[in-house]
DNA sequence: TCGATAGTTCGACAAACGACGTACAGTTCG
DNA sequence: CGAACTGTACGTCGTTTGTCGAACTATCGA
């Protein structure tokens, strides 16, 4: 069975550049944002290994928080896994072509330190 | 005279999105950048008043820093100002379209604070 | 029921960040 | 020269952020 996590989620009007932007400005949430995007919706473990992020699952499970609370991403439920997709129409609807210069982005100009 | 302020900004094809990102992801950079785009080149005091920021010189100076050092704007020296532009040109080669999307939010959608 | 799997939550800690004031430096003008 | 103007650099303070490990919750399968 499918179950839906609201009140974690903000609602489409509710999104906010500044902290769109926030959520994307680290490497470990852009990596988990843009291989979502390529692998479509995934439970976090799977996630987290399609991404290489060498991190601890708390950590991972920040990450995803805040992605989350940012309107970027949404949960789903779905027996003892959080199925992950991006709420890409959401993010068109408000901030048309965002997400595809975060997608289409090279791997080279993306960075791997919020300071190098 | 003018004269330009080298060793302080990255070359084009030294901008890294997460730095990018970062550098936008605050209210007062964001309106400085918005500003910025707008009305065209600026020196610092201008900007910051047309901004509408009250936040205290070095702050901004510091803002304008970030925003430097992440490739966003450009300095240059005249007289005894410093003259911001917006490097859109390197923008759009690295990351096209993002200045658009960041330029085009309407204010509603920006959001006053990192977390809110 | 027991154990394995999948994530969350909590508390701690170091590092980074934003804001501030003061002092400083370069330019222009009297 | 000296004062006004424009912005930078430095040190500090309090908050936020990223990371971790350990404990906890919930679901599924044997």
């Amino acid at each position: 069975m499918t179950v839906m996590v609201d009140g974690l989620h903000p609602a489409a009007s509710e999104l906010r550049l500044v902290k769109v932007l926030a959520a994307l400005a680290d490497p470990a949430r852009l990596a988990m944002v843009r291989t979502l995007a390529r692998n479509g919706e995934s439970p976090c473990t799977q996630l987290q290994d399609a991404a290489g992020l060498t991190i601890g699952k708390s950590t991972f499970s920040h990450h995803q928080k805040v992605l989350r609370e940012a309107g970027v991403i949404q949960a789903r439920i779905q027996g003892q896994q959080r199925i992950l997709t991006v709420r890409r129409d959401d993010l068109d609807a408000c901030f048309p072509g965002l997400f595809e210069v975060v997608l289409d982005a090279p791997e080279k100009l993306i960075g791997t330190k919020r300071s190098d």
